[in-house]
DNA sequence: CGACCGTTTGATTTAGCTCAACATCTGTGG
DNA sequence: CCACAGATGTTGAGCTAAATCAAACGGTCG
């Protein structure tokens, strides 16, 4: 089921297996998608939402000299521009990261759900205020955070979330994406993300090597990036999934 | 009328003055709180929302050793705690930086709101993804700028915003916060905030003196800080105001 | 008038950037 | 299966923006 892993993103219990039938079937269109690949251009249009199935999604703007700052990182079970179906046009650019198999949603099938279902349109809008509270936590990492907490605190969230949709366990994920991919994301150069892997990996912290991600202790990982995991939301006992 | 501001805020089209008055009367207090006090804790249960009137509150998060990272900052007609209303508690603080009027609007009024009238309940989630666009464009202010970029950058935001709701033209806006804020929320000292300020001032770009920004030359402050105004979604010709 | 908060400036240190070279990995075609 | 090319990762040396520490200055309000 397309929508599997969008139902156990978040709290978990908010949807009931009728509204999550009714998603899948707002599903006009599977498609995949090379990697690196952009998907929408900021400014222009958009007619439907993605929802991310397999692979990994970004989005990001870049600056004047081209330089790319990444604002959000999506894995399988996110709605990737849900904002965009009030917004109309998004205010920044998606790429792929990965290959991705992802599922389109027409504006106007989500139009039909808000007039029809109050409740499953509520918990649309609540998934994109979940967007805002990451939104605001990537703030407080650029804001607060020196180079070895940023990258500690993004594989914090990324093991979370890919926890939440059972892509993560015992303190291990596959990340295929590159050092140069985490300094675009973490306001670091690409050759100081390199250096900030090994502080980490020397003192136990993570390793990041060969498109994965193992956190030996994560406890400890989360102290040394401030890491406070109530932003995302979910169950109160997700602690208690490994 | 307390909601003034709000329906100038944004996209000033899109509200009928029927809806106006519906959020007009949803207010069941208006109060008057005093400098520098908080508002809102993170994680405690809220019941109501606020409607900024006059005044300037921020949303922030503290690290563990007590800094600050401001994560928004609110200007007259501003939802300031909008997305409360289905998140049920917060992630972040919410402070008052001057004294502040504030409308509060209890979340069962909002309630009946989403109820009875779809287009309106349309326009509240379209507000909170406006606040999400803004987190994004800090993100990138954060990751991408230097430090007289960032603080340029904010006061064309603030400027932006000022004048949409009234409070700003010919290029001067009333700010009444402190170096350190500006630091908070760029995520540098105040010290350096005030070197950086020294920088701009010397350029021409723009002053902070005595509670007040002027900036002679918009569009110059602008491309100095890589400033584009889209990802505030105002009207095309929002320009054209002064 | 003095106390306090915010601003300003100087001196020194440091985290991260830049530039440059080299190593390793991955996918591709011969 | 190997050779190669391009992408990705690693390391070093030197430089720069910003932090830190410290002190003095200037409004403002009891």
């Amino acid at each position: 089921m397309l929508t599997e892993r969008f139902l156990c993103n978040r709290r978990r219990r908010e949807l009931s297996k009728e509204e999550l039938e009714v998603v899948e079937g707002a599903i006009a269109e599977v498609r995949t998608i090379p990697p690196r690949s952009q998907v929408v251009t900021a400014g222009k249009p958009i007619h439907a939402s993605t929802l991310l199935v397999e692979g990994l999604m970004c989005r990001y703007m870049d600056d004047r000299a081209g330089n790319r700052q990444i604002v959000a990182i999506h894995i399988p079970g996110d709605f990737v521009d849900l904002h965009g179906f009030p917004l109309k046009h998004l205010d920044h650019d998606v790429a792929t990261i990965t290959s991705c198999k992802v599922a389109c949603v027409p504006h106007e099938n989500l139009e039909t759900i808000i007039g029809t279902h109050p409740h499953l349109s509520r918990q649309l809008w609540f998934s994109t205020l979940m967007d805002a509270a990451m939104h605001r936590e990537w703030t407080f990492r650029l804001g607060r955070l020196d180079a070895n907490q940023r990258i500690a605190h993004l594989f914090c969230e990324l093991y979370c979330r890919m926890n939440a949709v059972g892509l993560a366990k015992d303190g291990s994920f596959s990340l295929a994406i590159t050092q140069q991919d985490v300094g675009e994301t973490c306001g670091i150069t690409s050759v100081h993300v390199n250096r900030a892997l090994r502080n980490l990996r020397n003192d136990g912290l993570v390793t990041f090597r060969s498109k994965k991600v193992v956190i030996p202790d994560r406890a400890k990982l989360a102290k040394l990036a401030d890491f406070e995991p109530n932003y995302l939301f979910f169950d109160p006992d997700f602690e208690a999934l490994s």
